[in-house]
DNA sequence: GCAAACTTCTGGTCTATACCAATTATCCAG
DNA sequence: CTGGATAATTGGTATAGACCAGAAGTTTGC
């Protein structure tokens, strides 16, 4: 059982990645040369890559390869720090690309904001890169009413930022939910790697002060790139 | 790419899964049984397979086959209502057993909770199920000092229920962590599913309204068999 | 009637091979 | 030197078959 000769060849593949990590500048050699090196075949070899991958030791950009992954970002979803500020925080370089800005009616948002469900909102989606590696795309729903004229205005900056300063809105209660998932070939194919890579799904559902619904949105993450990390003080 | 055939078939056994789970109570037929209907070989059929087990809609139990996952549990890290509660309180059957009950040092715990490396802890590991399916294990590290009997008298019950009633500590400060992991071989086992299955990983350091370090606990959950949730109030 | 022994079935693992399409490296022309 | 066409490489997908050990079902023996 335990004997497998993949799970051997996993501990021998993860030895021999941190031996050779800065030699190969985080790119793994192709499976067919890793293959032959351990003598055995390529099902075998991707079997143990997929048990490091699971782990989050290494991942592979669709067609591209095996990669070895970075420290996982620190992230607290129950704060409102923008992206761009966390990731510097930890001496690590964000980047945001705005694929679409549109305004239209979407069920997930409208359900979990208690509309109803035609309610158009103003769509955002955007990738986020730490590095330049992509970790995750999310689509942000806002109502209309609360940012009139975003999506003119919009250019990749910190929506909760926009949302206070611009139009005053305090985000007093959110609903966090968080899902493992398999990314969606739409998902998968923004960030770059295989339909079926393991992600993690994090959605909010905001209100202000007076319970009004402002904002939902939707990230999908590499499971890999984050570790989510909670500080609550006081009786709950 | 997105035309392969695998994908289809997760599609076809998808949609199969839906119409039939109530006819094969909970269990799916045999791979080869499944890979004849499709016409298919088993490692492609396990392909597709291991794509719905990605999305947690399907999961297996070490060579007894593939089952078909039940809801996920809706659970709050941040909160210190027990699993039994919790786990009522969505109309399941919780159940717990425990594993092991010792005290000795733990490097992660100490280091958690800003204790000396050799720190003895008094340990309890225990199983829990959701309806029969055990979902979780977890490791508990309690300061021996905040609960000097507690193996003597451990039997199964809320640790947290425990630690306020009898010794009246208040559970103030609480450090939380949620990673995506691969189930080591031991937690693999204790669950009984394979080796490298996907998991998340949930670790807590409990401190006092002192700052008096009272318990670290690391649960290692099944994927698919919980979905995070945390309410908020007020500004961050 | 029941527990132990045996048989069958099934999932887990592995080999060997093959083809395609996307990526990457190479080469050539301007 | 540069840009674009061409060739080599590589990951993604798929087939066919095989063996083993654990699980489940069946038979046997008391």
């Amino acid at each position: 059982m335990s004997d497998a000769y993949y799970l051997k060849l996993t501990e021998q593949l993860r030895t021999l990645i941190d031996q050779n990590a800065a030699l190969w500048e985080g790119k793994l050699p192709a499976e067919r040369s890793l293959a032959e090196r351990f003598a055995t075949t390529r099902v075998t070899l991707r079997q143990a890559l997929s048990q490091l991958e699971g782990e989050g030791l290494i991942h592979r950009s669709n067609r591209r390869g095996w990669f070895i992954s970075p420290a996982r970002l620190v992230y607290d979803p129950t704060r409102d720090a923008g992206f761009n500020d966390y990731v510097r925080a930890q001496g690590r370089q964000p980047r945001t690309a705005v694929l679409k800005l549109e305004t239209r009616a979407h069920l997930p948002a409208a359900r979990a904001l208690g509309l109803p469900d035609d309610q158009p909102f103003h769509h955002i989606r955007r990738r986020r890169y730490v590095d330049d590696r992509a970790v995750l795309v999310e689509s942000l729903w806002v109502v209309p009413e609360c940012a009139p004229e975003l999506l003119d205005i919009y250019s990749g900056q910190s929506l909760w930022g926009l949302l206070r300063e611009r139009w005053g809105h305090y985000l007093a209660n959110r609903s966090i939910r968080m899902v493992s998932e398999a990314l969606s070939p739409i998902d998968a194919e923004e960030l770059l790697v295989a339909p079926g890579t393991a992600g993690l799904n994090i959605s909010r559902a905001i209100l202000d002060d007076q319970q009004r619904p402002i904002e939902f949105d939707e990230e999908h993450w590499l499971h890999d790139s984050l570790c989510i990390s909670v500080e609550l003080s006081g009786q709950r």
